[in-house]
DNA sequence: TCGCAGCCCGT
DNA sequence: ACGGGC
DNA sequence: GCGA
């Protein structure tokens, strides 16, 4: 490789250990870090595991080149970024603060004395280990950065850099490596060029993320347990093997936490070679596990805490426990769900993540209802209620028929009955009557009035957290997202003001790592997290993604490419491709992500609907998502439309037409993205649209579906997104499956690659939301009740 | 330790 | 297949 | 990050 010119290889070696990534992107960063993605392959084999750590990433083709002119200032970055670690640490170190951070940082060739001294300075284990240190000369640049994190408040372990197939390509700021899903059965390539074109540029830095942070772990301990990052910049690629070497001695410090997860290791490895084969010997460090345990410990003590005073109620509950789906009822994985099923026992059921599904104040019920089918006889309660928040009549609610039965008498307990509730019991139902003036129904709970929560400023922090880990392409992230959307929403609704960690502790969704940060944010007000986090590329990448079109990895790959702002992109800095989409997305940006008043969404419909329906006058056409929830304010127009069969026509073309028309009219003003195949019974249809010259664009779908599916499209298109996760995620686990077509039994799964389906099922059901509810055994819950996010 | 919904459209 | 979005 |  060096003979190809100027070029020096990098070898990088991924850990099982985090990085302090919040230390790489100290706000005046001077400092290098990376962003990189792993082959979706590496976690599939562990064959690799048990190998040669340094042969596993040989075969990783885990290497690039770098000019060696680049190679300096990487030199010198990191310099300044062990300085600022080994600062940092001894600053961070707290008195009497039981939470402190060990980085073993790495030797640095050129200035490497330094580095050492400091590292030395907070990790004396390390022996003799720096042998390799000094052999780090002129001829041998070699960087080595071991870091083991101790204790998480002090860091943000959320990144480990792991490495991936890099074929990447550079940017000004930014080393974008994007991963190639390789064959490792096939000879692998040669190290590709990576021009770190102008790496230095203001704030810029070299960001390589893994995609999944976990990734290292294994791979570490299933080795020598080398539990850290390692980066070895040599002249030459050959020298791979000694830098192989070299590591493996020298890790002292982490083998001991390798040992154990080795063990791990051995013990899955036998199991097929799968994602979770990986996930199994993914340990945390062992200081972490350590700090884990009492998390854990108290994980229980919550259920034992709460139960007590659920239990009177639980135990009847749990007795009275359920009906199992009648029919269908296929062996589930929730042993437990009968039980827990029913709405009965709606608080703290442990059976699974099924808080997501009963809405507290329905435990009472304890089954849907039998209910008279279809019969659009009267608007059901339902209805009605919903109608009271959109429309006036009950009588003529074009809804109706969908409706199955009403369920007054949710309304009973949904008001009057907490009463009665032992002061835990109220405080996680009582929701309704405290934290949100609604009462019934409608409350638009979610978010109305902003601030209304009397937790909101717990609320703001997490949400700044949030923020912070959305715009971090891993997938742990995407995960941990996930989790604070329904621990924020779970504090939201919850009425009291917290003023413990055990009482956030006791809310269903917030786990010990967010009653901490709770607890944290008692006392301080603040959390030292989102200082530690929030670096520039959170901002930056914000701001991309909210153009319509750029998600995750877009957004970071213009960052990549230099730009920082809206007017970047629009410059096109870093030449940056635009998608036809994304720039409607620019052009439109603030009012894309505004969000707009029920009344504009009824003024655009009231346009709409008499259009749709002189095409056809028994079309089904009406307003879903947020609005059908009856939220006082939404974020896009959600339109479903269907049609009756019975007399033996169909809707099959009606959207081509009814599309042209409201271009016609000016109402629809851009397309997004059109359905395939415009006639088909069943399409999407995406695009802008504007109730008239003088209104902002507004965001609006729309859903064709099949007569037949129009029970489980109106459920899917309902939402919330959280309840129908939840809602799919159950069905899941019941054995069949649920989409926006109906609800399948007998689905047969990849075993591997879950969501790939190696026989379709039957469908079971799809023509009514109730049935849905009720095979699942899961109370119905009106529009206005699906609220989870 | 494990999974976290399931699908459509554009590239 | 991937990215984005619902 | 959370629940099981
Ligand atoms: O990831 C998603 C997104 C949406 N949906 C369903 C539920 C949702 O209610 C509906 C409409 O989507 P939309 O994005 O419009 O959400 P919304 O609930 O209508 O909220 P908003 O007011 O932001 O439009 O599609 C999902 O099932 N999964
Ligand atoms: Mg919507």
């Amino acid at each position: 490789m060096r003979s190809s010119g100027p070029l020096t290889q990098v070898h990088m070696i991924a850990s099982d250990t985090e990085l302090p990534h919040s230390d790489f992107f100290s706000s005046d960063s001077s400092l290098l870090s990376f962003r990189l993605s792993i082959p979706s392959t590496l976690p599939k084999d562990n064959s690799n595991m048990s190998g040669d750590l340094d042969e596993f990433f040989r075969q990783q083709d885990l290497i690039f080149s770098m000019p060696d002119e680049t190679v300096d200032e990487y030199f010198e970055r990191i310099s300044k970024w062990e300085e600022k670690l080994a600062s940092r640490s001894a600053r961070s170190r707290r008195p009497g603060s039981s939470t402190h951070t060990v980085l073993d940082l790495p030797d640095l060739s050129t200035s490497h004395e330094q580095a050492k001294d400091a590292k030395l300075k907070h990790k004396t284990t390390h022996g003799d280990g720096t042998g390799d240190a000094q052999t780090d000369h002129q001829p041998t640049k070699r960087v080595r950065i071991d870091t083991t994190v101790h204790d998480r408040s002090g860091v943000i372990p959320s990144i480990t850099p792991a490495l991936g197939n890099t074929t990447g390509t550079a940017g000004s700021g930014v080393l974008q490596v994007k991963s190639t899903t390789q064959d490792r059965s096939r000879p692998q390539e040669d190290p590709r060029s990576v021009p770190l074109a102008s790496l230095a540029e203001g704030e810029d830095s070299i960001i390589l993320w893994s995609e999944n942070s976990r990734i290292g772990k294994p791979l570490n301990k299933a080795t020598h347990g080398s539990s850290s990052v390692q980066r070895s910049i040599k002249p030459a690629a050959q020298d791979r093997g000694v830098t192989g070497t070299n590591n493996t001695e020298k890790d002292k410090p982490s083998k001991e936490q390798a040992i154990r997860p080795r063990d791990t290791v051995l013990k899955t490895s036998s199991a097929p070679a799968t994602k979770s084969s990986v996930r199994n010997v993914a340990t945390l460090p062992t200081s972490n596990l350590a700090k884990e345990s009492p998390a854990t410990k108290q994980t229980r003590h919550k259920n034992s805490a709460t139960a007590p005073a659920a239990g009177p109620s639980r135990q009847p509950a749990a007795t009275a426990s359920r009906v199992k789906k009648a029919n269908n009822n296929r062996p589930s994985k929730y042993s437990m769900d009968e039980n827990s099923t029913d709405g009965s026992d709606g608080e703290r059921k442990r059976a699974a993540p099924d808080f997501l599904l009963y809405p507290p104040n329905k435990r009472q019920e304890n089954e849907t209802r039998p209910t008279p089918l279809f019969g659009g006889n009267g608007g059901s309660s339902s209805l009605n209620a919903f109608k009271s928040v959109r429309v006036t009549s009950a009588q003529d609610d074009p809804l109706a028929q969908f409706y199955e039965k009403a369920r007054a008498d949710r309304d009973a307990v949904w008001l009057g009955e907490d009463g009665q509730e032992s002061p835990l019991g109220a405080s996680e139902k009582s929701q309704d009557k405290k934290g949100k003036s609604s009462k019934r129904g409608f409350t638009c709970d979610e978010k109305g009035p902003p601030s209304k929560c009397v937790n909101q400023d717990i609320v703001d922090k997490l949400q700044e957290l949030q923020a912070i880990h959305e715009a971090r392409p891993t997938k742990d992230d995407k995960w941990r997202v996930y989790a604070y959307r329904k621990a924020i929403a779970a504090i939201r609704r919850y009425s009291k003001r917290i003023t413990s960690r055990d009482e956030a502790f006791k809310i269903s969704g917030v786990g010990s790592k967010t009653a901490d940060k709770i607890e944290e944010i008692l006392e301080t007000g603040d959390l030292r997290r989102i200082q530690y986090e929030n670096t520039p590329d959170v901002k930056a990448t914000a701001i991309f993604r909210g153009i319509y079109g750029v998600g995750q990895q877009i957004a970071w790959q213009w960052y990549a490419a230099g730009c920082r702002t809206l007017e970047d992109v629009k410059a096109r800095k870093g030449d940056i491709k635009v998608s036809a989409v994304q720039e409607i997305g620019i052009k439109y940006y603030a009012d894309i992500n505004d969000r707009m008043p029920r009344v504009e969404v009824q003024g655009i419909f009231d346009r709409i609907k008499p259009i749709a329906l002189k095409l056809d006058p028994v079309l089904f056409i009406e307003v879903m998502g947020s609005f059908r929830r009856g939220k006082a304010d939404c974020g896009d127009i959600d339109i479903l439309i269907t049609r009756p069969t019975d007399d033996g026509r169909t809707h099959r073309g009606i959207l081509r037409q009814l599309l042209r028309r409201l271009h016609q009219e000016g109402i629809l003003t851009e397309d997004l993205s059109v359905p395939d195949d415009p006639d088909d019974l069943e399409a999407v249809y995406r695009g802008l649209c504007r109730r008239d010259q003088n209104s902002r664009h507004r965001r609006i779908d729309f859903l064709v579906v099949p007569w037949k599916s129009r029970g489980v499209a109106l459920l899917y298109y309902t939402g919330d997104d959280i309840f129908n996760r939840a809602m799919r995620y159950k069905a899941n686990t019941m054995g069949y499956s649920l989409n926006q077509r109906g609800l399948y039994a007998g689905v047969v799964r990849d075993t591997h690659d879950r969501t790939k389906k190696t026989n379709t099922g039957n469908i079971i059901a799809s023509e009514t939301e109730e049935e849905i509810f009720r095979i699942l055994g899961i109370p119905w819950q009106e529009p206005h009740e699906r609220i989870r996010s």
